[in-house]
DNA sequence: GACCCTCCCCTTAGGGGAGGGTC
DNA sequence: GACCCTCCCCTTAGGGGAGGGTC
């Protein structure tokens, strides 16, 4: 067929398979120029190129095949302008939302490669930890009604309405603070640091934390935990009980820090 | 039951559907860790939601499920560090993928553009027109053998085979250089620049062109065509035509601009 | 001999019900 | 009454054949 191309030769002008093709034209996406009445074999005009390469660039934005059709006026022309404009706004959309979840695994991959340094050190010891962006509420321990494991999920979810997007879901714990002879604990979670939502989270400054790690089961009875804490340790105003995070995470296998934060 | 959450309520904390949770106990990527035998109910542990998450993180990722069990060791514990580490190469091949094709669309768009300002002028006019990074071949007019329509395949092929994206088909044309009383002629295809491919590729420089348009039909005997503005400009030593990209592409309907540089 | 045709069956990650039991 | 269960059928964009004609 003079100046018409076979379809294994359309195909081969965009590395595509004969049966994408074929698919095309079912669905009434890509017809082609001509097709011979007599042995079904269909032969496509060099110019149809530009169609085909609006389905692969729909194909590549999203944009179902069926819905591909709103990028062809009544008339039969094709509005390439409008499928370059809002492809242009998708692909934006696609590429914020990959730097974001880019900043989350970063954020996540430094979590564990720290807590596989720290993971696992008997005894009492030192260290310097960043500035932590926390979401928190109160935490009544041993008030019976709601253990340790419901506030949990109650703060993700509240986290997550909010979209403060914690990847994966290690960085929640506890905070006891000293006050007269008893003392009061929240229950928090960490999240990323977003500039516009920083407003209704708190702040666990940065700094030399004193730091001893006891097994997950510890958190069954948060309470116990932290009196007998504040009890051999009589200068602790302030204590932080998180989970460490693992690279082997198992389950039932946690590893909690104690975290009092040091004078300086 | 104690600390074990329905289906609903385990879904609820991430947002995701029973119907996916189901799914994933099909395939095997994510048991509750109770079923009650009798009736069929799944209760899952808070704890579990660290799988929830690996499984939506592979999503994402485009990772099959059936192999995101390569992330859990023989022993069931998860391996986190790896999913994060091989998830962020992922993520930045996706990210210069996209901005790539951003590049690309927004080239596009401003060819279109262009020549929506441009298309179907009448007479001569002068316009001044960017540096073009192009493709060439040598391409004989009227030797019959190969038609402009198959010699223009020929080189869409060579540009890609050579990864040169051109996005759409429109940015291609003819190139005649006069030579004593005949003329040489070339095809090419303008690309987009890549800073590690110009050695093979020519350049079109800068500058302000004498412009003329004619029907998309002109080009299916390319040697006449140019022969007779060579025969009218005594002056013009090379001629350049190449296709208008229209935003509202109807095959059969290009319209064909013909650039003669102007000595400044 | 390489290419093309039309069936036919299969894939991923679920969603939308129907019909019936459970908290 | 809201929730959960198991079927069953359906979706997108094709890929892998089988069996048979075409360039």
């Amino acid at each position: 067929m003079k100046g018409y191309l076979s379809i294994g030769e359309f195909a081969g002008l965009r590395h595509v398979n004969p049966k994408s093709l074929r698919y095309y034209e079912r669905i009434g996406a890509l017809v082609p120029a001509y097709t011979d009445p007599d042995t079904g074999y269909r032969y496509y005009a060099p110019e149809q190129v530009i169609e085909m390469d609006m389905i692969l660039m729909c194909l590549e934005l999203g944009i179902p095949l069926r819905e591909a059709t709103r990028y062809r006026k009544s008339d039969g022309t094709l509005d390439i302008r409008r499928l370059l404009q809002e492809g242009q706004q998708k692909v934006q959309e696609k590429l914020s939302y990959l730097q974001n979840s880019l900043r989350q695994m970063e954020d996540a991959l430094r979590r564990v490669e720290t807590a596989e340094q720290v993971g696992n050190r008997e005894g009492t010891y030192r260290r310097t930890l960043p500035q932590r962006m926390i979401l928190r509420e109160p935490f009544v321990c041993d008030g019976g009604k709601l253990s340790f494991k419901q506030a949990s999920a109650r703060i993700f979810q509240k986290g997550q309405s909010m979209g403060l997007l914690p990847v994966f879901t290690f960085p929640i714990g506890l905070m006891a603070t000293r006050t007269g002879e008893t003392f009061v604990t929240d229950i928090f979670l960490e999240v990323l640091p977003q500039p516009e939502k920083n407003s209704s989270l708190d702040v666990l400054p940065d700094g030399v934390y004193l730091c001893g790690q006891r097994s997950g089961q510890a958190l069954e009875n948060p309470g116990q935990l932290i009196e007998s804490y504040f009890a051999q340790h009589a200068e602790a105003q302030q204590l932080i009980i998180t989970n460490l995070s693992s690279a082997n995470f198992a389950p039932n296998d946690t590893v909690l820090e104690l975290q009092q934060p040091c004078k300086t």
